[in-house]
RNA sequence: GCCUUUGUAGCUCAGUUGGUAGAGCAGAGGACUGAAAAUCCUCGUGUCGUUGGUUCGAUUCCGACCGGAGGCA
């Protein structure tokens, strides 16, 4: 099975602010390895601070890809990351380095190691426009009432409140004329193309992450995080429709902005929806059974460095 | 000191014409196959400030007391 290997990788996850960045640089720096983000909002230019894309100084040297390869304002997906993010790691191991991916959003993870292939279904602006007005005038049961003429399946497991996730199903049978459950299963049929070896890093107590969170935006805020969200804001970057605009940490300024809030509400609001976000994440990670599970914090409160967990990751991987 | 007002879930507040109460937020759990830091689903018992009284029955009415807030002195 040696010859048939399938291309690996090694990632590093966990909630938001646990971690990550300095753990996948020290294991990128131990396994003459590159890193490659999976991160919806570190892609983009000018989101620095509030994304806590790793500077200079945290990269130590080491490689970084899939990070400010895209303005604000560009659309970008699952489908686009997989694309990209695969030609990369294909690219690192045919130079004989490890790439270590590191970052939270699971649905482009995912996109590489469990699912083989993603529809033919493009996104339609288009249809989208005009199912979400349908769903405006007739009513969210209405819009869902249409899918499950079209895809029962599909609208047995989406919520009819879900208007977003029921309009991608209906886009994908409008655009390939094929239902999303025929394509969800066809891209069971066959392997994904990457493995990976997933490294979590856990919290025994969730308040020990919560409190990291909330120092982690109070730094932010010290480095200038304002500065930088108004410059979006200036530049239209927040305008509904722009990615950006649904990004923690820039969204929340622009009541604050408009004179509608005060800096200290704008602070507390982005530590609390950074805090409901790493909730999500625990819930996704859960999935990833055979993951490698680090706890980062001690009984005592404390929390373990980089180094010191990449000695236990990589210990117990090659136990493993 | 007097007058007014307020005290209900961790927070902000509804409400009960007297039959022991409910929303939003927080929090918890969950979903997730091309917008995903997005989107969506589920979960609400708390000495209704304390203490007397009226009443079959009070969180609801009355009194006192305690704590906020405002006003007059």
């Amino acid at each position: 099975m040696n010859e048939e290997a399938k291309k690996e990788f090694i990632a590093v996850t966990g909630a938001t602010a646990s971690g990550k960045t300095a753990l996948s640089v020290e294991l990128a720096l131990r396994l003459d390895g590159e890193v490659v983000s999976c991160d919806s909002m570190q892609i983009y230019r000018g989101m620095d601070i509030g994304t806590a894309k790793p500077s200079r100084e945290e990269r130590r040297g080491v490689p970084h890809h899939m990070l400010d390869i895209l303005p604000p304002d560009a659309p970008f997906s699952a489908g686009d990351y997989a694309r990209e993010a695969g030609r990369v790691i294909e690219n690192i191991i045919s130079r004989g380095k490890t790439p270590v991916m590191c970052g939270g959003t699971f649905l482009y993870l995912d996109s590489l190691i469990s699912i083989s292939s993603l529809s033919e279904s493009e996104k339609d602006e288009g249809v989208r426009r005009e199912l979400m007005s349908f769903a405006e005038k007739e009513g969210n049961s209405a819009l869902h009432r249409m899918l499950a003429e079209i895809d029962p399946d599909a609208a047995m497991s989406i919520h009819e409140n879900n208007v977003k996730r029921v309009i991608r199903a209906i886009e994908i049978y409008k655009t390939t004329g094929k239902t999303k459950t025929q394509w969800d299963r066809e891209s069971k049929e066959s392997a994904p193309p990457f493995s990976a070896k997933i490294i979590v890093i856990d919290y025994k107590n969730r308040d020990a992450l919560y409190e990291r969170i909330n120092r982690r935006v109070d730094i932010m805020m010290e480095n200038g995080l304002e500065a930088e969200a108004e410059e979006l804001f200036k530049k239209g970057f927040l305008d509904v429709g722009c990615s950006a605009a649904q990004a923690i940490g820039y969204k929340e300024f622009i009541p604050y902005f408009k004179g509608e809030s005060t800096l200290g509400e704008t602070a507390e609001l982005i530590k609390r929806q950074s805090r409901n976000y790493a909730k999500r994440q625990l819930t996704w990670l859960k999935r990833y059974k055979n993951a490698l599970h680090i706890e980062a914090d001690l009984a005592d409160g404390s929390v373990r460095g980089a180094s010191e967990l990449a000695d236990e990751a990589l210990q117990r991987l090659s136990e493993a």
